[in-house]
DNA sequence: TTGCAAAACTTAGATAGCGAAGTATTTTAC
DNA sequence: GTAAAATACTTCGCTATCTAAGTTTTGCAA
């Protein structure tokens, strides 16, 4: 029988700190992109995009591990502020293929580098051998957390 | 010069990899607290409570991670579940503390075996030592990350 | 002792995320 | 060749979260 006080723990419990850890990434990430007047919502589909430009709002939303009304969401918004352009797909008239404009591409050059620094921010005074244990640990966790939602859903 | 497609390896991306297992997480918690009734939210203040009845709303979001608005909302939503009570300290007035009911209070045993089935199901198939190093780069990077949005702030 | 600063909470308005249900289009099966 | 199923997107309504600004209460200092 473990000791009543390590049951709430909470700084044992992986659920917790990945929590923790999310919200602090989140507060530094939208802090360096509100000077730019954009939100930390934008950054991962700029990300998705910059690899694959065109890429329909499903894929977008796989890439980003998101909702499909998630996406739908974000990218109106990306979309009002002209950052992306959205259309019709010709061959197939379900989908819609999403493109970067100018301006959207030219956010890369600006985000790239910062985004970078903030993981080195992340990492700083963490050796790169635990960095990168911590990294497959959360993709383990992730794949076996999914498979269980897919699990609940069924 | 780091070839240009590990710029934007999402895989590598400590700030990715948190973001995804965090809404893992999340979604896995909402669907075993759906039946019952109720929303991720409410978890982490229950924990925070079934730990320190009686703290201020200041005292539940700092344990939390979350603004004070934050806590006011999701405690509104608990007040009306019936699952806390929210009381007006007396000694000094600018304050509330909060109390769980004999409901929330029965919510433990209910609860507590679910949180500790989630995190085994996260971490099925990860060696022990790799976990802790885990739990320990993702506490480091919390508070790395904090001090990063301070000095941001400032 | 009064007046200002700090503390604790609240309100208002915004973004991101979800599930459920709806629409339009394409594919499949008979 | 048409009906049913699947696909891609959208809409709707909700929760959780944030920042900025406001209220009430307390404490300190001139």
């Amino acid at each position: 029988m473990p000791h009543p006080s390590q049951d709430l723990a909470p700084e044992r419990s992986l659920g917790f700190q990945v929590r923790r850890c999310h919200r602090a990434f989140d507060r530094v990430l939208n802090g360096h992109l509100a000077p730019a007047g954009l939100s930390s919502g934008f950054w991962y589909f700029l990300r998705a995009l910059w690899q694959e430009n065109g890429a329909t709002q499903k894929r977008l939303a796989q890439l980003n591990n998101v909702t499909e009304p998630t996406a739908v969401a974000v990218l109106g918004a990306m979309e009002r502020l002209g950052v992306i352009r959205r259309e019709r797909n010709a061959a197939d008239r379900r989908k819609v293929n999403v493109f970067l404009t100018e301006r959207g591409d030219a956010l890369k050059v600006e985000l790239m580098p910062t985004a970078q620094r903030i993981n080195e921010i992340a990492g700083a005074g963490i050796p790169a051998a635990d960095i990168d244990t911590c990294l497959s640990v959360l993709k383990r966790m992730s794949e076996n957390l999914t498979a269980e939602a897919a699990r609940l859903q069924a």
